[in-house]
DNA sequence: TGACATATGCTCGAAAAGAGCACATGTCAG
DNA sequence: CTGACATGTGCTCTTTTCGAGCATATGTCA
């Protein structure tokens, strides 16, 4: 496994792993890995962090940084993640959190691998990509290349009517397998929900779920390779953004997800921000990430009214229009208020 | 590289093992725990769910149920949860959802475990609790026994004003250490937004900022167990709640907080409520996990008027009162709004 | 110099939310 | 039997928030 990150502890010896595995059943030891959704914004698209695996068989290929989570030289995960982000990277992470730990499926062993990397724990981490910054490894992305479906910025994206909804209407008419017996919802009603099918409305948030349907309805190449019986049918046709091994689309899903649920309540936006900017520059990095074009009036209103942001006194002159005032995040209002975010809430039908 | 993606292949031989462990010097074997926060709601009490640790050294104390990840065995964490809390308990797990990785601190090793057990998997879990429920071990706690104050049904808990408010500002008006330098926010102002101290609205999502706020400060139990330095100085006072082993009380404040956010936005209350319910026993429930009190005609109309219950037609009689019409949850909300939950905002200020 | 792009202030109406009044219909103690 | 009491239920009223539009200011640039 994911050799180029190394991790530098010794491993336990294989003696006491011995005699752990014989003894005591209830334990199986696993190796944990740690996985980086490191997000940015970057001339108003929104990126993602991607490095060059070669040692994929099938050829190179674009992975989400990752690494191992060895304890005994990082005390918590984070740390650990910290580490080598910067060694594989050259990236300082500021911003990160937990997404979330899979395990469920595609995880298993390689042939000689003895310690199955069953185990992997997601993070995202919000940055600020300026030019200059030291990456020594690694390319930015933008995140709508793996996910077409969730770019709005231009209106309903066009693959939705033209590849999805009608895979997904036929998906929803083949019956279900008997594996899922109990599933409460019908096929058609999940993905009317998730996509907006029908004037059902659009919810920004339900990113993983509508990764999931996807899967599940065998319509994207990881379906397919991790040998989902719905996906043999469906191999020819355009396939739906890029894939990317493991579970590491999954990951990004979760990503884009919680980044696009938590900038509504608290101000994470001005982790992707240069310290200074225009409010028309904040609102481009907040459509971005959201999709829908905001009341450009509104969202003055609510940003400066929630005390989010104040003026630093400088303007910005070469706007191609009137000059704009710069801004800078008024850290107070941590203090202030209890949930401060951009409350962007969905206009009411963009179906 | 990432092998993670690929195939299946068989469990490996101990000679395999002995063979990665000295070859792959990037991996670490960990055990991996799972740990569940089962919910339910008893007689307008929200109590989780805690079985009897003989092993502990100290004596038998209550942790949260908890059992290991065994990939061999289970494909998805989930499942495995589900199989050792019905072992474990006699409790078939309706609803659940992954909660956090922990791996922070005090996940040491005990004398004779080879593979320490540094990582554990927090899990939420609601369901109801009837009369009838063959619990087979186990038993219910009020979550509030270890989070007194987190109980704001009868006002502001007096533990506030009492214990926790003095010895905060003392703890604000110590020096921070030097190792939390960067620190960006000044004690008292995180004491100040925790808890609703000086005015400041409480808010009943932050429950794992208090507890960490509390262990930071070293005011509860495991600070002075796991050895923080501020812990020293303060044993000798009233306990805040009752401690946990291990970080369990840590995995039962984000179950909690987890809960009081997502009962908003999700129709999860109703995996707490029998099938039929009138709305006063909806509202005790509610109010039993957010605290305070709601506007009972407002909540009639909020909760109708969201389309997340329907009459069943029946009454209930015995109600001390006029007799109450018994409703059930509207599974068919699910596939109209993209996040019916029970929304209620706090009143303006609550302090 | 004028088209254009951006910044900025103000108003209006709809919807949602908080809070109170009034009354209906049961139980239960005396 | 009767009245206190607890609960259920309908309605109104005010405040706040939010979506949306009008109008105007002040720059750049062809």
């Amino acid at each position: 496994m994911n050799m180029e990150l190394s991790g530098r502890g010794k491993p336990t010896t294989d003696k006491a792993q011995r005699l752990q595995a014989r003894n005591n059943p209830e334990h199986s030891a696993v190796g944990i890995g740690l996985n980086a959704a490191i997000v940015a914004v970057l001339d108003n698209e929104p990126v993602v962090l991607v490095v060059r695996n070669d040692a994929d068989s099938a050829g190179a290929t674009d992975v989400l940084p990752f690494g191992p989570f060895n304890p005994r030289e990082h005390r918590t995960l984070e740390g650990g993640l910290r580490a080598w982000v910067r060694d594989q990277t050259g990236l300082d992470l500021g911003y990160a959190e937990q997404l979330y730990t899979f395990a469920d499926r595609g995880r298993h062993a390689e042939p000689g691998d003895i310690i199955p990397h069953v185990v992997s724990i997601g993070y995202l981490a919000l940055t600020e990509a300026n030019a200059k910054s030291d990456l020594t490894n690694g390319a930015w992305r933008s995140w709508y290349q793996y996910f077409p479906w969730e770019d709005w910025r231009r209106g309903r994206p066009d693959i939705i009517a033209a590849d999805i909804e009608p895979r997904l209407k036929m998906w929803a008419e083949r019956p279900s397998p008997a594996t899922t017996p109990q599933r409460p919802i019908a096929r058609a009603d999940r993905a009317r929900m998730c996509f907006g099918l029908d004037g059902t409305a659009w919810d920004e948030e339900k990113v993983l779920e509508r990764y999931e349907l996807l899967y599940e309805a065998g319509l994207i190449e990881e379906a397919l390779r991790d040998g989902r019986s719905a996906a043999q049918a469906w191999t020819e046709r355009p396939k739906l953004g890029h894939a990317m091994p493991s579970d590491h689309r999954r990951i990004l899903a979760t990503a884009i997800g919680r980044t696009r649920a938590k900038i509504k309540y608290r101000p994470v936006v001005f982790e992707l921000m240069p310290p200074e900017f225009t409010l028309y520059e904040l609102q481009k990095t907040v459509e971005a990430i959201l999709g829908p074009h905001l009341h450009k009036q509104n969202f003055r209103r609510l940003v400066e009214g929630a005390g989010l942001v104040e003026p630093t006194g400088d303007m910005k002159n070469r706007t191609g229009g009137r000059p704009a005032k710069l801004f800078k995040f008024r850290r107070e209002v941590l203090l202030e208020r209890p949930a401060p975010g951009v409350r962007v809430s969905a206009p009411p039908n963009r179906a």
